[in-house]
DNA sequence: GAAAATTTTGAACAACGGGTAATTAAATTA
DNA sequence: TAATTTAATTACCCGTTGTTCAAAATTTTC
């Protein structure tokens, strides 16, 4: 909202691709924020004190924007993926990795995540970015499953497991403020904790 | 979509309140899955076959329409909240008892549930609905502190817990299919042993 | 069956949002 | 400084969408 060195970077002339990237970027936090439909050209441009016709001079169109926002999303998901898949450890190490990593990724790259809406992208661009979801979610359900069968996940029903885990690690973008008291550190270290141990208190009480 | 039975309840003349609540279900349903802004009063209307203009006739406006979806869900969640606050049982019995009663409420109702975008509200509604939800966060809170103390829940953030534990239940909505072939008891299933238990596996595996 | 009440429609409006074209302004190169 | 490239603006178009109003259609009441 008031990040002033995004306003700057459209100060300092001849940097197409720092502007480019600092659309994307504040584009990302909206459409996570209020939806893409919600978001209006008008509204971003206005951040950077811009026109929204300037807007197209580094973005093609307003679903093209999108598109974008979310390949931004799946290289970063996608790299962690590949990343935890050659670590040799057990199944519940690697979901742990992964989600430990998605949720790093977005702190250090800003808010590249984004809301899942992909419903509105042009026919071709949809496939393309649905599929490489749909292969997120296959994987993250497979390692699931070999996590069973290493015996360091207990007995759940991988599918269901991984829409609820990619769930929780969607909303986080809706509700997670920068700026507030929390740090993504610990954020993620509670997603990690919920998931993997459970509310369920372990240590026996004396009482 | 091809609920024969809502088409029919605008058959049957003279049903005021049938046909109002058809309206607010179907919305609420589509609010869900498209989110508010990409879901237009003609797409509602052409559900049940009829003018746009006839929804005028049941509803009066569509940020009013979005209001009433909120009140159906928090009426519903805090019901189920009074219930569980009623009950003697410990941190974490409550906690799988008011999930499990939002979840199967969905299945019952209707999916009355919906995407949390009530920044579109108009300002006097938005503080009403926004102040029942944030009541609602904060009773959960306590609960997982009360859970805490009596031993039954780990030592976890309550606040942040809280907020994870709504996310992943808000994102059921969005990909949940009624159609399918999970139930909601399979799902609320899956939820409830993974908060509670965890991915870990408990067993002792003899290999 | 006529009159009154209740639904539904069709036409039209105003606001908004995405997108384009022509133009101006600024910066780089020479 | 002149010529060229790069940025950004203003003005405008057009489709969509929420909303209103008067009129038509239907149902109920008497």
């Amino acid at each position: 909202m008031k990040n002033r060195a995004d306003k700057n970077v459209f100060d300092r002339r001849r940097d197409h691709d720092a502007k480019r990237e600092a659309v994307l970027r504040i584009a990302a936090e909206m459409f996570n924020k209020r939806g893409y439909a919600a978001t209006s050209l008008d509204e971003i441009a206005q951040h950077f004190s811009i026109s929204k016709t300037a807007l197209y001079y580094y973005v093609e169109s307003k679903p093209v924007l999108l598109q974008m926002c979310y390949e931004l999303t799946l290289n970063l998901c996608e790299q962690v993926m590949v990343d935890v898949l050659a670590s040799n450890s057990t199944g519940v190490e690697k979901i742990e990795a992964y989600f430990r990593g998605v949720i790093a990724g977005v702190l250090k790259t800003g808010p590249v995540a984004i809301v899942h809406e992909f419903a509105t992208l042009p026919k071709d661009a949809f496939d393309h970015i649905h599929s490489r979801a749909r292969m997120l979610d296959s994987k993250l359900a497979a390692i699931i499953e070999t996590g069973i069968a290493d015996g360091s996940i207990a007995e759940v029903p991988p599918k269901l497991t991984e829409l609820i885990l990619m769930g929780a690690n969607n909303w986080i973008q809706r509700w997670y403020n920068p700026e507030g008291d929390k740090t993504l550190e610990e954020v993620a270290d509670c997603f990690i904790f919920l998931f993997v141990n459970g509310l369920k208190s372990r240590t026996i009480k004396a009482d």
